[in-house]
DNA sequence: GATGAATGAGGCTTCATTCAT
DNA sequence: AATGAATGAAGCCTCATTCAT
């Protein structure tokens, strides 16, 4: 096991193997991958893919470790590069929405088995992956508004990380009665909404909160 | 688990393994669970199980079917019995999150392993129940605010979704980090968020950067 | 357990019953029949198979013995009605022959499974069933021939014997390139090729026995 | 089990265990063989049979296949010897006799279980074996005795392959009441019975064929 | 007596893992 | 280091048998 922890530390070998690893997660799901598929996606030898992993565990593990660290540097980097809080909910969308064209198979083995269980340690590893994003937005929120924000940024980071998923699933799912339009339509409409919110009722004013 | 009325004809002795189904899978996920653990937790022989359902595939995607009626249905009624767009999102978010402490098993199956892939058809019943939801929730947007809501009520109904998922998924990992309060305030803070959105900018008419 | 040994002492029901084992048999083998099929063929529910028979070994081995006895009895009584060896011969191998013709799942189950072990009592049952036959030819030979035929009585009903399973199978096995006459015309022409003989070698006095 | 030689590209493991199903075939017959006995007989794991076969089934058949073309090359390789139609004759059933005792479990297999039905591919390979064995039998007379043969050469021909395979099965069968002798002394009878023939009745011309 | 729902032992088959080459 | 043939533990599923109705 020459593999360290460190995704760029890895081995270019173990690094082909995993990218075949997330490839064959993304259309076969945990259940239904075999060591041997992996390996032959990979073009190596089935025995190489022990060099490389501990186990079959072990293996989809990482392969979930590298999805979620691709992505979440993505969402990182569009959040820091955001010139307004606007700006940097925008551009993370966007991104995550691009990531889903342009990565289809890593955006589906994170969005499409979230915590599919091939053991526990994905779990674990989804988990994180989820709370550094909430706090990785709640910081951006403090960054831009400060203590103008009205709102538990914690909350606000949670609307907005289930709104990027939500949309980012709807586009894997490729579900075609919904969003038919680009990414950036896409993006702009539902920041839009985020941004604005839906709302006091203007009938009644009962949607005033209190 | 509540439910225990007829769906869709299943005859109560099937009802029951699937119900044994649910609460297993909900703490082993689709792989590691096995067929026997489902016979043992229902009370029945292994045979019986195929007595009612064909196959390994063929129990879990009814028993992912069953926690998605159940589900769906709980948040179409809270939806439906709103007295304003504000009070019907706020029962639907409450209800969810309250069916994540009551029915933590259904609701673990249904957010854990989304398309977790027992099989294809199981991919099948959540792009029907997301859609089923979207529409749902659209529906009620125009139902109390037509032609005054500002943004595309689907685009909203998505927001939304995605926020109430999140929040439930939260709730579902048990990260003891965030969502400290009781379901109510989360409901209560959330749904604020939502309706308020993040809000413009104070300062200038765009948000300043650091 | 009411069946008796005698087949004419089975109870109707029981009867019934072997028919459809019989039947069953024929068509899909031992290996491959269930209990389930011979009670839908029998018209009668899985349980009540086990009202008439110990096991399914027991049922198998009863349905070949009501098979090897009807096929016996059959070629028994023509060798007795014969009024020469060779009426009585011809009369044995013309009767096996429409018994595969009107009771082909019968002469299916003797023939094409003889010895397929559904438990070792099956193939005492075709020893048996040999031996006796052998005998009954035997007996007629030296019945109708005595002390003039030339050569062993057993070793000729064995030579008789084989021809007509063999010709019975080849009928069964419904092989359109041979046979392809009636039964009266097959049964004519074996019967001269064995009364006659191949005969001596015209060419050089080899085939002349010693 | 003699043969080792190439049967049609088989790999040579995948021969040890087609011989050692062969003779597991021949103790236990089609029904009671588990793939388990026939790997602990060749010596490997239960798992190494399905590298070389893809189910029982295809073992089974392959097994039996692999019988039939043993059976079948001796057979024919004896007819095609003999100096004259008795001798091929002769040779032929000598050649059967004595692989019953040299290579009994193979000789079990095609005799005890004839068309046991492991599944349909069996039946059509002993269908198979019969036609071929009837056409170089009928070919071995027409070589010898062309237009002389008085009899249609099939119906002889089939005449001889039940004599032949009768003997073959009495002496499978060790019926110790029957053939007490040699194989030889048995040939060499039950040939002087086909050739001759029984012949006509001494007494009466109710012997004569019409 | 007749039934068929329930059962679980046991078989076929898969596939993660090993290891000799 | 790389391989893939060999392995056997483990799981899905079948079906002979039972037994309450």
């Amino acid at each position: 096991m020459k593999c360290s922890m460190e995704i760029d530390g890895v081995s270019p070998k173990a690094l082909t193997i995993l990218e075949a690893a997330v490839r064959v997660l993304a259309v076969h799901g945990f259940e239904a991958t075999k060591i041997e598929d992996v390996a032959r996606e990979a073009g190596v030898g089935k025995g190489t893919v022990y060099e490389y992993f501990d186990s079959k565990e072990d293996l989809f593990a990482r392969a979930v470790q590298l999805a979620t660290r691709m992505y979440a540097r993505i969402l990182r980097e569009a959040l820091e590069n955001g010139t307004s809080l606007r700006d940097a909910l925008e551009r993370s969308l966007l991104a995550s929405l691009q990531f889903c064209e342009t990565s289809r198979p890593v955006a589906q083995v994170l969005l499409d088995n979230p915590v599919g269980r091939a053991g526990a340690s994905v779990r674990e590893w989804l988990i994180d992956f989820r709370r550094e994003m909430v706090g990785a937005i709640a910081r951006t929120i403090r960054h831009h508004r400060g203590a103008d924000f009205a709102r538990d940024p914690e909350i606000a980071a949670n609307v907005f990380l289930g709104a990027l998923n939500n949309a980012s699933l709807a586009r894997i799912l490729d579900d075609p009665e919904e969003y038919k339009g680009t990414v950036e339509e896409m993006a702009r409409e539902t920041l839009a909404v985020i941004m604005d919110g839906f709302g006091p009722d203007p009938a009644r004013g009962e949607d005033r909160r209190g």
